[in-house]
RNA sequence: GCCCCCUUCGUCUAGUGGCCUAGGACAUCAGGUUCUCAUCCUGAAAACAGGAGUUCGAUUCUCCUAGGGGGUGCCA
């Protein structure tokens, strides 16, 4: 390593300036996980060194770059805590500055206007790739050069003098001081000539790092038709975003221990660019639903009350008749069972109100064979009788019926979960029972009684 | 076609020449707890793409091959 005492020296000068990186998204509707987890991987090596994240909405797409989408993204971003240091940076805002630019290289001679591939549209200006190989440092990669004959000029104007992506993007990161560009590596080839473009516009090179792609299971970029791609649709499935943020940095890094499920803190404590991953990466929806699974079951049980009523409520589960006691309660037995929010309301219903529907393969497993029945209306009676509602007394006189009929228990309580629940899985039996108390309990145990009376209407 | 990048269990990864009998997590399977589901606990199966080198010694370094991906736009 290098011991020099002399602090301005090599690999030293980078800690001293500080660092600034950005994410530039274009707006375009909604945001892709892999486009936030590069933002994502900026703002942790922004904090992680102490430098700046910096944003810059490229808004020149006229067509695509609603107010909506813009918003869309600043609502991602907003979601997911990333915050952003300075004012951002719209692109659309920049256009002079870009040609301008284009300007001072036409006239220095290193760029030219001409019709590039004969299209007939009119004369564009290219920039004039310098003839010599050209080689960047990338920080995940290594040393990447391409041969002279390997580069083409490109085109920095068009025809109809609005600026291209390279010169905009190159122009504005010199502008903006980034130090650092941390970008997906569809861009590598692209980097070569913006770092020409940075010398003939006599900029600072930054540094790269280009991150790898998310893939789906075909090794293919990942896309909406493999799965929740956006951010949005993993917010509205259920996700924390605190389990989305850390699953997502997972996703081609790791802190070189075994710890996985990490807070926010710790991440920033750990993240550095050398730990991440050159090679793609393919989405897990599984262990992400699991690590929100973590984080639900983590979480206080009074946090858990806001998402658990709002999911109920916004899909039409009416909570107002119920008292904070007894949504708590049933809370307490979900949270455990809970992953993703956007699945309580069809396991939680049965709990708040009485058109619930029942489990088709429950009805026929549990209801419709053998005494199913009537063991339930023996229990049913039972219950009736049962001075102390509550679930320890309920399981001792379930288990005592059991034994007078000569059935093992399960008999009884399958029967019963599915007529007062609709459904085969689900919290403990005699818990749900005690919270439901005893009228509803026993008006469901008798509508069933009458509902499936008979054969099997179907098979 | 040409150019560039990538390659450890099914998946995410640890590993930077000996600590590797290749570790962890998700998923899977088998048990335990249990009325079911979930949780929790125990255990199992599961990988260094292939071939040459370099070296006393390669998952780790080099080269080749194969496979995958990206680029090759007046898209970003």
């Amino acid at each position: 390593m290098d011991t020099s005492p002399w602090p301005f020296h090599r690999g030293e000068t980078e800690k001293i300036m500080s660092i600034r990186v950005r994410f530039a998204p274009s707006p375009t509707g909604q945001v892709h996980i892999g486009n936030i987890r590069a933002a994502i991987y900026n703002w942790l090596f922004a904090r992680h060194h102490g430098g700046k994240f910096l944003l810059r909405v490229e808004d020149t797409d006229r067509e695509r770059s609603t107010p909506e989408a813009v918003a869309t993204v600043f609502a991602a971003l907003q979601w997911l805590e990333i915050d952003y240091d300075e004012e951002p940076v719209y692109q659309s805002s920049r256009q002079s500055a870009h040609l301008e630019a284009a300007e001072k290289l036409l006239s220095a001679g290193l760029a030219y206007k001409a019709d590039k591939g004969d299209t007939g549209k009119g004369e564009a200006v290219l920039f004039k790739m310098p003839g010599r190989d050209l080689s960047f440092h990338d920080e995940l990669k290594g040393e990447l050069s391409k041969k002279a004959e390997d580069l083409q000029d490109l085109v920095i104007v068009r025809s109809n003098g609005t600026p291209v992506f390279h010169l905009a993007n190159v122009v504005d990161d010199i502008h903006m001081g980034i130090t650092h560009v941390i970008r997906g590596d569809d861009h590598i080839e692209n980097t070569y000539r913006h770092v020409a473009l940075y010398e003939a516009l006599q900029g600072q090179v930054p540094r790269f790092a280009h991150l790898p792609m998310i893939v789906n299971a075909q090794g293919k970029p990942y896309s909406k038709r493999d799965g929740a791609a956006f951010v949005g649709e993993f917010r509205d499935q259920g996700y924390r975003a605190d389990a989305f943020f850390n699953y997502l940095v997972l996703l081609g890094w790791a802190p070189g221990d075994d710890r996985e499920v990490m807070s926010r803190a710790e991440i920033v404590q750990a993240f550095d660019l050398t730990q991440v991953k050159s090679s793609a990466a393919q989405v897990d929806l599984a262990k992400c639903e699991w690590m929100n699974g973590e984080y639900i079951r983590a979480m206080p049980l009074e946090e858990f009350r806001a998402p658990f009523t709002e999911t109920l409520t916004s899909n039409g589960v009416d909570l107002s008749g119920f008292s904070e006691e007894y949504t708590r309660q049933v809370m307490e037995l979900m949270q455990v069972r809970t992953k993703l929010y956007a699945k309580i309301p069809d396991d939680t219903r049965f709990f708040f109100c009485e058109d619930f529907e029942y489990n088709e393969k429950g009805v026929r497993k549990r209801l419709q064979r053998d005494g199913a029945l009537d063991h339930l209306s023996a229990l049913r009676e039972r219950l009736a009788t049962l001075d102390d509602f509550t679930a320890v007394s309920l399981e001792e006189c379930v288990r005592a019926v059991a034994e007078e009929r000569g059935v093992s228990p399960g008999e009884l309580m399958h029967p019963t979960r599915v007529a007062v629940s609709g459904l085969t899985y689900g919290p403990g039996l005699f818990e749900i029972l005690e919270i439901l108390g005893r009228d509803r309990v026993g008006a469901r145990m008798q509508r069933v009684g009458e509902r499936f009376a008979g054969p099997p209407a179907d098979l």
